[in-house]
DNA sequence: AGCTAAAATGAAAGCACTTTCAGTTTAACA
DNA sequence: TGTTAAACTGAAAGTGCTTTCATTTTAGCT
């Protein structure tokens, strides 16, 4: 016999005898109720092993142990491997995780209006969402503790890396390879909706060290492509059939580098000699393909999020922090 | 001086002026409410700095609209492409998604006797993990829908695979190549704290077809290895020093398999003239690297999880479904 | 323009209790 | 014995919210 729901006080009650205003007033005023009567709704309560579970519930409310997680694409690689180290963190504390897939823009306005409200979590991390400065405030006044990661605002804790800097990397390191024609591959305007431009800081900076180096990048090495196999892979179709195409891409994301060496492979092109290419995030697939890559330490991302959220309902009065976290080099064999 | 009380939706209504069921929607469903009418309501809302009654809505609420998934590593490709089909159903539903990753049997069984008691989830959908006897019947005797995947039991709804079947697809193709020294790399005996051992069958199916073509498996043609990479790198390394080694290994996992390849790449062994590599799960990665696999259709097996829960949510009378999803064959350039 | 399906909305009916209020009993007292 | 106040009790009216269902609006097609 399963779903035996829960018994209310209709059931105790009905079990005693009674109306469901004694059994009310005995939970409530006991003195008010009369001594044989009370014994009788007792082990009528007993019996059913009745808990009132409105009130209950209201109580386990106040303090809900869990956080939640809004993130776009949550199973894209690098998505992923911040979650690990959120969760990672999480189930130390023992804190439930919470994740909202956003899909769209839409999707995120309702998650980003209803959750402090309804205060149905303790914490909330946000990543790669841009999120307006009137969201950013509700969450701050309604006290609901939130960390942002890829994005930034004065009222809320944040998590980012140097998008530009890591681009710098890439080129520095290209150029002092030799290299004289490097592309660039990524998806440099993704759909507004998201509206946070990671990729073009990646390029800024990529651009501003050949521009330095007294380099060119010609548009037809820079390559729009939204982090989708099919829609890489023409696009590195096209870099690499331009006349006089590059010896080097840099592609602003670790799949799309894999992007890059499955077309080589097919084109018998040699990784790094006919064609060298750098990845960022330095996802674990990275280590797979030996690819050469700019590590943005991902499950660190992950897990001091967690952690300062978790600081922050501890003791609400901790001060805000931005953290700006380190890029790393990775060199390994495409490059 | 006058009785400041609470706002309640009543008066967030009136001042957005639409009715309370608006309201109540806008908190609990928001992508179901028109983004212009959202955006009264959540002034509203602030201006009034309002917060719905936590007791209110228990009484209200018969069910919570968040189902669980417990999981092991549940970063790992398999488990998150299965999360992604758990996902978007749920996320289709309306549903939260709520994770409980798994370290250790420790965590399970806090998990499995604390969640159907206390009783906010809905569903509950159990990966790769094996629960006993006692743990199925309470969760059934608590009505609470659970389905798991890659195990089963007959109080509860479950989803698997033929891992024979796949060893023998594996074997068969190969030998069907004329390949007469093959290899098997697994987490053959994975700690026994999961309990569940497809791979093993994997290796069952793979040696009964070898035998019934008088191929010979020998001992140091079967490598055990954890789904790690330095181990299983190591694994194959040894593989591949036996003297006389296989010409083609079965990874029982993708994973695996790319540690394979690139073993394979550092030892400039040819892929797959030198060393055929047949995979299994095709993850995401798969087509990208080119690896030749077979194919248990993990998105849909999460999808098709979901869609079981949500299902029996609705008519808990629905018969309980053991269901076997069928395995494919992915030609790709690895074999 | 005409038609249909989907999206958005509100009225009203719950939900699991609490409270009010109008009875009943009971007990005490003249 | 009659009267009355205190002690009990239950029907019914809230409570603040959710959910169903019917209706309206809009969007997408011929």
């Amino acid at each position: 016999m399963p779903t035996q729901n829960k018994p209310t006080i209709y059931d105790v009650a009905k079990r005693a005898k009674v109306s469901i205003t004694t059994v009310s007033r005995l939970l409530n005023t006991p003195d008010k109720v009369n001594p044989e009567t009370r014994k009788l709704v007792m082990d009528a309560i007993d019996s059913l092993g009745f808990t009132p579970k409105a009130e209950a519930r209201a109580r386990a409310m106040r303090n809900t142990n869990r956080i939640g997680v809004i993130t776009p694409f949550f199973t894209a690689p690098s998505f992923v491997q911040r979650l690990r180290g959120v969760a990672s963190a999480l189930s130390k504390a023992n804190y439930e995780l919470v994740i909202y897939p956003v899909d769209d823009m839409e999707h995120l306005q309702g998650y980003i209006s209803s959750i402090p409200v309804m205060k149905n979590l303790d914490g909330l991390i946000i990543i790669s969402l841009a999120i307006d400065s009137k969201d950013a405030n509700r969450l701050y006044e309604n006290g609901m503790q939130t960390v942002l990661i890829e994005y930034s605002h004065s009222a809320l804790n944040s998590i980012v890396i140097d998008d530009a800097e890591g681009g710098r990397l890439a080129a520095r390191y290209l150029i002092g390879k030799g290299h004289k024609r490097l592309a660039f591959l990524g998806d440099i305007e993704p759909p507004e909706r998201y509206a946070i431009y990671p990729v073009k800081s990646r390029l800024h900076g990529f651009k501003e060290v050949l521009k330095e180096a007294g380099i060119e990048l010609p548009k037809k090495y820079i390559r729009q492509a939204e982090n989708r196999q099919d829609i890489s892979i023409k696009a590195v179709h096209e870099l690499l059939n331009v006349d006089n195409p590059p010896t080097a891409i840099f592609a602003a994301s670790d799949v799309q580098a894999m992007s890059v060496m499955k077309v080589a492979r097919q084109l018998k092109l040699k990784i790094p000699d006919d064609i060298a290419v750098i990845g960022f995030d330095d996802i674990d697939m990275a280590e797979y393909v030996d690819l050469t890559t700019i590590r943005q330490h991902l499950d660190e991302s992950g897990r001091l999020a967690a952690e300062m959220v978790l600081a922050r309902i501890k003791d609400p009065k901790r001060a805000l922090q931005q953290i700006k976290l380190p890029l790393e080099f990775v060199e390994r064999s495409t490059c």
